[in-house]
DNA sequence: GGTTTTAAGTCAGCCACGTTGACATATATG
DNA sequence: CATATATGTCAACGTGGCTGACTTAAAACC
């Protein structure tokens, strides 16, 4: 062990410093989804469906197959669990006009609402950590993020608030 | 719309960054999670061995119960995963000398040999990662993350490279 | 030394949520 | 008209969580 100290074998402390994002990055996941149980678990509803809940509040008119290619699971999965919102009025679907074959998802005031609750106590969780890491902080989770985020989807996440010139 | 541009509504903005924060941490670890897959799947293990590979590498020694503290699930849960890693030969048991109640866990050679497989991909994603957003960024990252965690396993995670003073 | 507490394991059953594969329907497109 | 596409559906299955009840061995307590 007395050759593992840190200043003479910076291969070791690089695989350390890379374990520790990865731990940090299990961690924060599994406490952030947390948040969220307590409220899921009144309304009968899992982390699937919040995740729906979520990106069809974010992406409104959002058709099915870009929702499944956000989720990254089979539409057979998403069937149910999108199922279960529409029954519970939730979720509305409604044909394209364009195209009348895709059906283009939209929360209704009762899905605005409990998304709304949803989202506040993890954008609070978020907002602690923001708040006491400082703004540079935040510029730096939010780069190394996106670098972990696959080349595809990167163009798209980093649009919004980072438009091109 | 026109009254929710950035710069008008600084509540908006607010919202707006912190659903950012929120989709980014998200769609990392769903890439992140999912380089390990195809090994994975050729030892027809799941994400549940590897977590478990993963913490046991990384806690030589740890206890069937400090390992339940990390993973936060159901000591029958961790049962069937564990009963599947000892059984395969990529993990061992033994009794703590001390106390001969604890089962102290331990990869074997074989465990060594996966665990290492595994993490490599990911720890190429990460440093791929790290690389491209450079050391500040780096730093903003580990900071954010921190910040996430439940304050009490953050002490913990943060202990290691940073010894408190 | 006897009682209680603790660490771990086990059995049984259940649920959430992912998968594959096959097939149906409506609509758009060439 | 033929083909491709978007969606939905039925069926079966696998993984990985959960609860609840119970056992065993060893430590800790009085």
């Amino acid at each position: 062990m007395a050759d593992l100290k840190p200043g003479f074998n910076p291969l070791f402390l690089r695989e350390e410093e890379l374990r520790q994002g990865m731990e940090l990055l299990f961690y924060a996941y599994r406490d952030f989804a947390e948040e969220a149980d307590a409220i899921l678990a009144k309304y009968q509803l899992g982390r699937a469906h919040h995740r729906t809940l979520y990106f069809v509040g974010r992406h409104p008119a959002i058709t099915v197959s870009e929702l499944l290619s956000i989720l990254r699971i089979t539409k057979q999965s998403l069937s149910r669990v999108l199922g279960d919102l529409v029954k519970e009025d939730f979720i509305t679907q409604r044909p394209g006009l364009r195209d009348r074959r895709r059906r283009h998802l939209e929360l209704t005031p009762k899905g605005v609402e409990i998304e709304r609750m949803l989202s506040q106590k993890q954008r609070a969780c978020i907002a602690r950590a923001y708040r006491s890491a400082g703004a540079e902080a935040v510029e730096g989770f939010r780069k190394v993020l996106l670098g972990i985020v696959n080349d595809r989807d990167r163009r798209q996440i980093e649009g919004p608030l980072a438009p091109r010139p």
